[in-house]
DNA sequence: TATTGTTATACTCTATAACTATA
DNA sequence: TATAGTTATAGAGTATAACAATA
């Protein structure tokens, strides 16, 4: 391996990976940031046996008991056949149930089960932990500041 | 359908859904934003038949030409094997090429032709416009606010 | 007719192991 | 032996069309 430099210009070693066009772009930033926060929750919910949806599905439905699944769907900003195959899982692990409901028997009244909010409890812990890991280096106003341009960008979706 | 109250208990029908676990954390709004935004962006990048990753490839070319695959993938913070299949489009399409690198013929220079300058052009363009619509209802402070949150949260990945 | 939940399907993105050809 | 690029593959998220049961 040569370190001396090389006598051929067409030889464009690239040293430093120059990034200017895409620096700029909140959509670039986005991602790779809410790539270092997926990784690490799905690391934070393995031991629960909980992903980012199934997660947030029996989340909702702890805080929201009697939610029906497209009010779900619609809050989890998923598509119906979606979260299916999410309910199904809480509901084969116990975590959940799906109650008919007496006045509409198109639709189901989703509620959890003891041990559902048994294991929401141990996960939202962890998920606290979690979330305070990846705020380090962020001070409150920063923090309110992110959430809150979060929120507007999340509610300017295009109209058409 | 009965619009009168219900006389049983155990019919919650829930009205307005309630979030209150799930709105404090950063990720849960990081996702919802991303996913806005991903959407604009691939609605704004399928004129010129790009996606965020192809795109994001084609412009860290046109600004590092004689990049290595590796590096790109480093860059893009995305596994070597996922990149192949976007460097086999764009070269397809005959936006990029693969040189071979004389000095170690494992690796390949990646480079730009001239009708990947031009589409990458016409597709800033637009991808300009649509950070714009993105950024509406935020104010300069606001934004800069947020990339720089975004930043740090992208920098502190987990370490173990 | 419209809506709830469902099935089936397809596309994209992500992640890992193992291979080849070079170094 | 290590690295660059590749192949194969599997898992997860997302999106649409079409269906049965019910409203």
């Amino acid at each position: 391996m040569k370190k001396s430099a090389s006598k051929s210009a067409e030889v464009t070693s690239v040293t430093h990976v120059q990034d200017r066009t895409m620096r700029k772009l909140v959509g670039y930033h986005m991602k790779r940031a809410f790539n270092v926060v997926q990784a690490d929750l799905a690391k934070t919910l393995k031991p629960f046996e909980l992903r980012m949806l199934t997660y947030t599905a029996l989340v909702l439905i702890v805080d929201n008991p009697g939610l029906r699944q497209s009010q779900l769907a619609d809050a989890m900003d998923i598509e119906r056949p979606n979260l299916v195959v999410i309910i199904d899982e809480l509901e084969r692990r116990e975590l959940i149930v799906r109650d008919r409901v007496p006045t509409d028997r198109r639709a189901y009244a989703l509620k959890t089960t003891l041990a559902g909010r048994q294991l929401f409890e141990r996960a939202a812990q962890a998920v606290s932990e979690h979330e305070a890991r990846l705020m380090t280096g962020l001070d409150d106003t920063s923090r309110d500041c992110l959430i809150a341009a979060l929120k507007t960008i999340e509610n300017g979706r295009t109209k058409g």
